[in-house]
Order: C-alpha cells, then structure tokens, then sequence
DNA sequence: TAGATTGTTAATCGATTAACAATC
DNA sequence: TAGATTGTTAATCGATTAACAATC
C-alpha cells in the first residue's frame, strides 16, 4: 500500500503486525486525560518529567511511549498540551464521535446511559436495547430502546461499531453472537463471563467484582515497599 | 517473624517486598472466575492445559504463576477445582467477606448497591454515603445512606475497610481525603481523575470512558495478526 | 548563546516459554 | 506399570530505564 500514512507505518511492522506494547495502549488513555487535565488548569505545555509524575512512570518512558506514534515533542519546550491531546486522539481513533448502542437496561445498563462520561471523549450510546416489552418502544435518558430483534437495522441505520453489553451472564454469549452476526467490531462486555468471539471482533471486560479482588488482594498483601502514588 | 506462614513466606522476599508479578495478580482473578465456572459445569479437576485455553495462555504460564503461591497441583491428575478455588480466595483474601462502604449515591452509585455479582466474590456493600439532604437517612436497596460526616464513626462500627467512590469528578479527592483519614485501606475510584493518596492507601481506578478508548484503539488498529481470543 | 528537553540507542531488568525430571 | 501432568530451571523474549547527541 503505497497511500499508508505514515501513522500507520509507525504502528505496524512489514507483517502487518502492531509493533505498540500492549502496555503502551493502556498508558495512552491516561496520558490523553492527564493532558486534558492540564489544559484545563490553563497549561499550553508540558513534558515528560511531568507526565511521568503524573502517571506514576518515568521521564524515559514517557518518551518512548510517545514516541511509537510520531514526533510530536519540541526539544527544549515538551509537549504543547493541544497539539499532544489532538495526536493521542487520532491515534485512539477517538478525534470524531463513535456510537454505541447499548445492551441490556438492567441497573447498570441504567446508569451507563445516564453516564455523562463518555460523551467527553467522543463516546454516544444512540440505542439501547432490551428484551423486556415493557421497556421496549420506551425511551430512557432520551436514547430509544428497541428489541433485540431491531439489531440489524439499527446498527445499519446509525452507523453503530461498537456495542456495551450489561446483560445478566447467562444471556451474554447469546447476545454476543446477535452483535457479532451483524458486523459489530468491538465489544465492552461488562458481564462477568468469557465471551467467545471471532478473531476479527476485539472484547474488553469490564469486571466489577473482580477490581474490588484486585483491591483486596493488594490491600491483604500489602508490604512496606510498593507505592501506588497518586 | 518466625511464625510467618509459609504462603507468606513465597510471596515476599527477604527485604519484603511482594514477590509475585503484577500480571499474575491481575490474571489469579480470572483463574478464579474460570474455575468457578468449571465447578458449576460439574468438574472436579482441571490443568494448566485447559485453563490455560480458557484465559488465553499458555499452559507452562498457568502452572508458573499458580506456583507463586504454594503447590497444589496433583501431578498427573491437574488441580482439583474446590481446592483451587479456596486457594486463590485465601491468597486474594476473599474467603471472608468484606465489608464495603459507597460514597456517592448518583446513577453509578444506585446501581452499583442493586449489582448483585459482589456479593457472590464475598463483598457486601453496607453502608451508602452522600452529600444530598434529601437521600441521607433513607434506604437504597435495603443500605443505609448516612451523611458523609457520620463516615469515621460507620466505618467503625461496621469495621469497613475498602470503599467504593463514585462522586463526581470535582469532589472525589475532597473525598478521598476524608476516607483516608478514617483509616479506610484500599478505595475503588469510579471517578475519572487520578486521586493523591498516601502510600499505605491502595487504589484501583475504573475509567468507563477510559476503557471505551481502548476498545475504539484496537478497533481502529486492528490488524490481521493479534487475535484476542475468548 | 546557554539551558532545557526531546527522540533514540544500548544496557538492564522482568516476564514468558520450552523442556524435562519428579510424581501421582 | 504406562500415561498424564505438575513444579521448576534455563533460555528466550519483551519492556523499561539510563544516557546522550540532536534540537529548539
């Protein structure tokens, strides 16, 4: 491919594999909202020592995780803060609006859509869905909730890649496979199960019960030497 | 310490610091959900072969990272589900439950108290707090909502050691600032921001938004190589 | 210019995998 | 016993850090 941009060149090597440690991608959203942070503050610019306090890394890697993506540093100045955000947002794929459409309008599936959260970073649940008729035909927080059976439809008409799934566990691989017959790309799945999917859809869980273990474990296991700073 | 115990003793070393990866800790809570799926599926044992399919790993991995914490595997036979599982809740501390606190009683909040899968993995939220006259006082979902003034005193009574925090961004260090200072060890941060805490505080941040990032990332980068199975 | 800070290379550190003796 | 599977060592692989020439 002769047109690739040369973003993407960065990003992969000559198999056409992602060249970024997966570790790098989660260090990415974080720098995206610290950034946010400082402009916010009223800062044009900053740089990696500051950043790596932030995040609790170091100067290097900040750098270095930058770096996979472009050049987007002033060597004696840092990072202007706009300049930095907008990049990490392109790379994130994150610059123009994503919808979703959300699955399951249980509790959480409730608060999901109340979450103000995710409009700020380009995130818009615009259908909702749900098995039960008494919510189906309604609206909730202003978002319609079709039946399940509307899926491809829907997905068509609003443009829908990506899908939030807070469906109760026994019902989450069946949900799955609807979402992943009509062409959805990735999936965050809040159900606390495995979902089988074909290799092209990528999954991201979200395990409530499973963090607050992590929290234990961490708390129980606690030792005079680690520090999670910040 | 003579009497230290002996899974103690594996998991620091001699100037004690913990001994076992981060990544292990992160994946012991999936082998745990996977186990606990296979016992209700009516098996007895397992090995490092299936469960190492299960999460995605290789099997010299499973075997590696449960050895961090003592033998109980059975060679020739593979680990018996029950045995594992109360393992890793003993290692987790969550063989006992615990008693959570929630502070902030928005749309994340109330249906976080309504999430029934804590309580499976041994967490029991039992006591809510807000800053809104028109909620302290009442009950949500059968939890008392108490003024967050009242939070060192419940907190004791009801010997609370983690809470959850899902405030709004502005209020959430303000906060964790006062659950600190009740003596509260370990905090689950729904708030979108990095929250300062001292070291002996742990932390563990969910960033809805955050995660949507992610997933539009490796939507937007996917290539025909990574395959994120399962 | 002098001072600051990047991007990148090479060295270090840590985590994963392969292989296999020990064991049931 | 033969077959299966563990726990562990050594080899490999990948990620982090230190150092510094290049640059503003």
């Amino acid at each position: 491919m002769e047109t690739m941009s040369e973003q993407k060149s960065r990003l992969f090597n000559e198999r056409g594999e992602l060249v970024v440690p997966k570790a790098v991608v989660g260090r990415l959203s974080l720098y995206l909202r610290e950034v946010q942070h400082l402009i916010r503050d009223g800062n044009e610019t900053t740089n990696s020592t500051e950043l790596g306090y932030l995040l609790g890394v170091t100067d290097a890697q900040v750098r270095k995780d930058l770096a996979y993506f472009g050049q987007f540093g002033h060597p004696g100045i840092g990072y202007r803060c706009q300049e930095l955000v907008s990049a990490i947002k392109n790379i994130m794929g994150t610059n123009s609006t994503w919808n979703i459409a959300l699955i399951g309008i249980g509790n959480l599936g409730r608060a999901l859509l109340r979450y103000k959260g995710f409009h700020d970073q380009g995130f818009r649940i615009v259908a909702a869905f749900d098995v039960d008729d008494q919510v189906i035909g309604t609206q909730v927080e202003g978002v319609d909730v079709y039946d399940i059976h509307d899926l491809a439809r829907v997905v068509s008409d609003q443009s829908i890649r990506l899908v939030a799934i807070s469906v109760p566990s026994h019902a989450a691989q069946s949900v799955v496979d609807q979402v992943v017959e009509v062409g959805i790309e990735g999936i965050l799945n809040f159900a606390p199960v495995t979902i089988s999917v074909p290799s092209q859809v990528r999954v991201i869980g979200v395990d409530l019960a499973m963090e607050l273990e992590q929290l234990a474990f961490t708390v129980v296991n606690r030792d005079s030497k680690s520090e999670y700073k910040k």
